[in-house]
Formats: structure tokens, sequence, C-alpha cells
RNA sequence: GCGCCCGUAGCUCAAAGGAUAGAGCAUCGGUCUUCGGAACCGAGGAUACGGGUUCGAUUCCUGUCGGGCGCACCA
């Protein structure tokens, strides 16, 4: 695309008192494939070169004409709408696609490194489907970034320090009817649960895991000793999952982590002349941003998660030197990354815009907040295993002509759940909130994860059948129906939807692209044969399939979701 | 009370300041002796409300209403 950008540009350049570059960016795509590929909008040059933005176009018409790959130039009102030669695109785009293979649209490296910090649940307590959303648009966004040429480091920021593990330790000591080496995580869930609720009614229970989690600090052997447990069973299911989601991280460095870190921390702040006493705690004032004071140490001389953050990332700093560090945290949480973020450039200007905050819209149910607290939630993997076994009906119901090997259901099974799952979380805008549905989370038709699957397990199918390899080149003249562009033109657009959604940090670019190529596929191949054309359009169609199959499947990569050859 | 986010079709969501606001689900009607029907085609149906900026606003600013979230010793 940005080829045929530039070529315009060059020419209408001149001509329209703008440089390359701001003309290229100006080209956009028209509404109706009918209006032609590519659009220039002549209103903005009505003044500049004091005429009717009509009589531009009008101008500006001959000499694109001219040029070998446009096959019609037309003026409509202010707009000058080129069309593109289908050979032209054709011959641009597959046998780049072709070469580049997994590697299209990718950047080379550019020596510069991103922290994500992403996931991060609470331990102590199960993997919720709340903890979806950072799991996977963190996961996303590493994936896009690197595909961009990015070095990323995904930190699990563990949730596996303060006063929760007080509940869960004083709870285990007063009710704990099972041996240390046979608790797991959703026992701890009720005893946490179990806790919350006393404690409304008992403030002793409160007073009680305070104490808990002071001994904790204390480095009492015995509450070291549960936390160690407690910490590491939760861990075990989140490594689970995490094993189903294809999610890995480089560092599982949580909040506990940075325990023998927060005096330096605090002793920096002080010496940097930050840190104001009020109310016996210790805050930094920002007052001059509008902003309520960010606590760094209670009057106890307890520190808290300001603190651990800021030691955190004064360390990522240090250790990974990164150009950025992203936090994919929940937006309910916004206010503590703005005052957080400003500490950290008043301790050093240079950080100033280092760290971003990539907030979320939150999971709610339809009957009010999920909270773990009243065990009002719903579980990860009760998610993931109730799309595997509804894969498995519709693909039993399917009638998929017996394409599918012995053995491979229960591997397929799960991958489509994943699609399902991941798919319809990552094609939101991720700053809306979500009111959790199991008909919605589950669904496997229409604008779906399993659609996008789909049609790409049906061009692997048509590959596999055509019991041919695409060839390297083709007759791109015999591309010529509007279905083939359509579908051409997208894949032309698919670089620059990547550095959109990594610029926007929006995942949902990307989903949302994978459906519109899917979609536009499926027209083409539902219209028009691929192996019973004849063999000059034949090879043509398979090259555009083929390239259509590789593209899918990077952007299901791209978006952490796993691509079935057969489903 | 103050602050942030979100209001688009019956429902769930799209839309790089651009042309006639697009999909899916649901509803109704079609395709189908098929390269695998988790498919394809068609129909109806929408920008919460009022100002402003702009040649042009779903998009930017502002006010109202509605929903969500947050506002000091939790994370």
């Amino acid at each position: 695309m940005q080829t045929f950008k530039r070529k315009i540009a060059a020419v209408l350049a001149p001509h329209a008192g703008l440089t390359e570059e701001k003309l290229a960016a100006a080209l956009e795509t028209p509404p109706d494939a009918a209006m032609g590929d590519l659009a220039f909008p002549c209103f903005a040059l009505a003044k500049t070169l004091r005429k009717a933005p009509q009589a531009i176009a009008a101008d500006l018409a001959p000499h694109v004409r001219g040029l070998d790959f446009v096959e019609e130039v037309q003026v409509a009102g202010a707009y000058l709408n080129v069309r593109l030669s289908a050979r032209a695109v054709a011959s641009e785009v597959l046998p780049r696609i072709r070469r580049d293979g997994i590697a299209y649209g990718s950047q080379p490296a550019r020596g510069e490194r991103v922290v994500v910090d992403y996931s991060s649940p609470n331990i102590a307590k199960p993997f919720s489907i709340g903890h979806l959303r950072s799991t996977m648009v963190g996961h996303a966004l590493v994936e896009h970034l690197k595909h961009l040429g990015y070095e990323t480091v995904g930190v699990n920021h563990l949730g596996d320090w303060g006063t929760q593990f007080g509940m869960v330790m004083a709870g285990f000591k007063l009710w704990g009817d099972r041996p240390l080496e046979r608790v797991d995580v959703r026992y701890l869930l009720d005893i946490y649960v179990r806790f919350n609720k006393e404690a409304k009614d008992d403030k002793a229970l409160e007073e009680l895991a305070r104490e808990w989690f002071r001994k904790l600090e204390g480095g009492d052997a015995e509450a070291r000793k549960l936390w160690e447990v407690f910490r590491e069973v939760s861990l075990e299911e989140a490594r689970r999952i995490y094993a189903r989601l294809g999610v890995e991280f480089q560092h599982y460095t949580g909040e506990s982590f940075y325990n023998d870190r927060l005096s330096d921390t605090i002793a920096r702040l002080k010496q940097a002349g930050l840190l104001v006493e009020s109310q016996g705690a210790q805050v930094v004032d920002l007052e001059a941003h509008k902003l309520p004071p960010c606590l760094i140490q209670k009057s106890d001389g307890a520190t808290l998660y300001a603190t651990r953050d800021l030691s955190a990332a004064i360390y990522r700093v240090e250790t990974f030197q990164p150009a950025r560090v992203l936090y994919v945290v929940g937006a309910p949480q916004k206010l503590h990354f703005q005052q957080f973020f400003l500490v950290l450039e008043k301790l050093d200007p240079a950080w100033a815009g280092k760290f971003v905050h990539v907030d979320f819209g939150h999971y709610r149910l339809a009957e009010g907040k999920m909270a773990t607290r009243t065990g009002n939630v719903v579980f990860m993997e009760d998610v993931l295993d109730r799309g595997v076994e509804m894969a498995r009906q519709i693909m039993e119901q399917a009638q998929r002509g017996g394409d599918l090997e012995e053995g491979q259901d229960a591997q397929v099974c799960e991958q489509v759940a994943l699609g399902a799952i991941v798919f319809g979380d990552l094609s939101n805008d991720r700053v809306k909130d979500v009111v959790f549905d199991w008909e919605k989370a589950l669904d496997f038709k229409g604008d779906t994860g399993p659609y996008v699957q789909y049609t790409r397990a049906r061009i692997a199918s048509i590959l596999r059948k055509g019991g041919v390899e695409a060839p390297e080149s083709a007759d791109w003249s015999q591309l010529s129906t509007p279905e083939e562009k359509a579908v051409m033109m997208l894949l032309l657009k698919f670089p620059q939807t990547v550095e959109a959604a990594a610029a926007a940090l929006k995942p949902s670019f990307t989903a949302n692209y994978a459906l519109d190529l899917a979609r536009a596929f499926g027209r083409f191949y539902n219209l028009h044969p691929v192996l019973k054309s004849e063999p000059a359009v034949r090879d043509a169609r398979l090259c555009l399939s083929a390239a259509v199959g590789t593209v899918l499947a990077i952007a299901l990569r791209l978006l952490g979701i796993p691509v079935p050859e057969r489903m």
C-alpha cells in the first residue's frame, strides 16, 4: 500500500503544494470499492490554492492517470478517486507475502526494548475471567511489538504480598482442616471468602490478619512457610492456565521480590526532597497536579502499593534500560498510575513519558460486580473447560466431510475454544467494560475467533486438496473479479494495521482486520472456484488463497490465538 | 461533592476529522447434486440530548442526562 501511496504522492505533491509525506498520509480508502481504491480529498487545499476543491481534484486527475498501476481516475466532488489495476496490486502484494511468509508486515530489529507488565494475578486467589484481559492484551501487545522489531520483556508482577495473605493465614490457622500439603487455590478461596464474611461482624479478625501479615514481614518462620505454600499452589494454577493460553513470561517478579528494595526507594525519595509528612504518613504531594498525594509509607511505618510499584519501576529501568514500560492494568487503577508516574518523573525528569498505563475496562457480571471477596467470580479454568465442551458438541454436529484425522479432536477443541474466548476478549476496544456472558464468551458463529480459524482451515484444506504448492508466481491478470480485488486490497493493508494496533496499543485493530479479511475471502471462495478453475486462473487463485492463509495465521498469532490446520 | 471512562440497530460491537455510519447475533427470506454449512446472499432497523470548533463531527471542545469506575494509610 505504501508503495502505491508513495508513487501517487510523488506525482501529486508538486501540484498540490504539499510534501510527499503529507500527501501520502492524506490518501485514504473510499467507503465503497466501486469508487476506487485510494482517494485524495482536496478540501484542505482550497485555501492555499485559492480554488474550488472540485476544480483542484479535476486539475490533479491527469497527473495520476499516467501511472502504469492506475486503472482509472475519477473526480467525485472534491475527491480524487484512484482505482489501482488488479494486476499491479497482485504483483505487488502476492509475491511479497509468498517471500516473507510469517514475517509479512514485520520490521527489522530497531534496538529498542519494551517492558510489558501484564497478567499479574493476585496470589492466594484463583485465576478468574477478570485476569483474561490483562493477560491476553499484554500478550498480544508483546507479539505485536516483536513483529515490529522491538525487543520485549514480559513481566508478571504477581500480587504475592499484602494484607490479603494475612487474612488467608489467619483463616487457615482458625479453620484449616487440611494438612498444608493438600491445600489448593479453591480451598484458599473458601477460607478467604469465609474470612471476609466473618470479619464483617468481628473486628478482631481484621486485627488478626494484620498481625499475621506483620509476622510475615518480620520474617516469622511459620508465616513464611504458609506464605510459600500458598504462593506456590496459586502459581501452580496460574502456570497451568498460561500453558493453555500459550502465554509465557520472561520474569515472574512479584511484589515480594521488591521487599528488600523498599527502604532504598524511600531513602531515594527522601533524598530528592519529595517526601512530606501528612497525618503521620509519608507522602509525595501532588497538589500542583491537582491530584491527591501519593502515599509512600503508612503512619505505622509499613509500606504500600505505590512504594512497591516505585521500586519495581526503578528496578526495571535500571535492569532492562527500556525505551518504554507498559502496564497492562485495569482502568480502576488509573489514578494510582497517574500518581506514581508523576513521582517517577519528579525523581528523574528524563523518565517522563517512559511509563504507560495500558488501561482496560473490567469484566462485570449481570448480577453486579465481580469480587473474589464475596465469591462472586467466574473461574478462568471453568470458562476454558466449558469452551472445550461446546467446541466438541459443535464439532460432532458439523458435517465436516471426515477431514479430521483420528485423535486430533481434543487438540482442535482446545484450540477452537481458545479462539472463541480470546478473540471475543480482544476484538472489543479494551477501554470498554465487559458484562460477562457465557453464551457470548463461547460463541462460535459470526464475528468470532472460530470464524477466522475456520476460514484459515478451509484455505489449508484447499491447498491440501490441490495437491500442489501454490506456484511462486502466476498470471496476475487472471485475478479480475471484484471479490479478488477486495481481498488483495486488504492484504495490502495488513502491515499498516499492525502498526496502528501497536501505536494505539489496541489489539482490537488486528482482530477486526482479521474478521474483515476472513469475510472478504469467504465472499470470494463461495462465489469463485479455486481448484475447479482453468489452470491459469487456478494458479492465480491458489496464490491468492495461500496469501490469505498466511496473513490470517499471522494475525491470529499476533492475537495469541492458535491456528488449527483442520477443525 | 470532585475526577476519569463509556453512551451508535431489539442485543453485542466496528468506524485513522471525510463521501450513502459498517458487522455479528436475533427475526424474516434465499443459496446448497458444494474446493468442508463453524459458510454465502438478501431484507428491515442506529450516532442519548443541547450548544460550539471545522469546508466536513460518531470522532475534537462544552453543557445536560444515563451507566461504570476512582478519590490516604487495601492492591
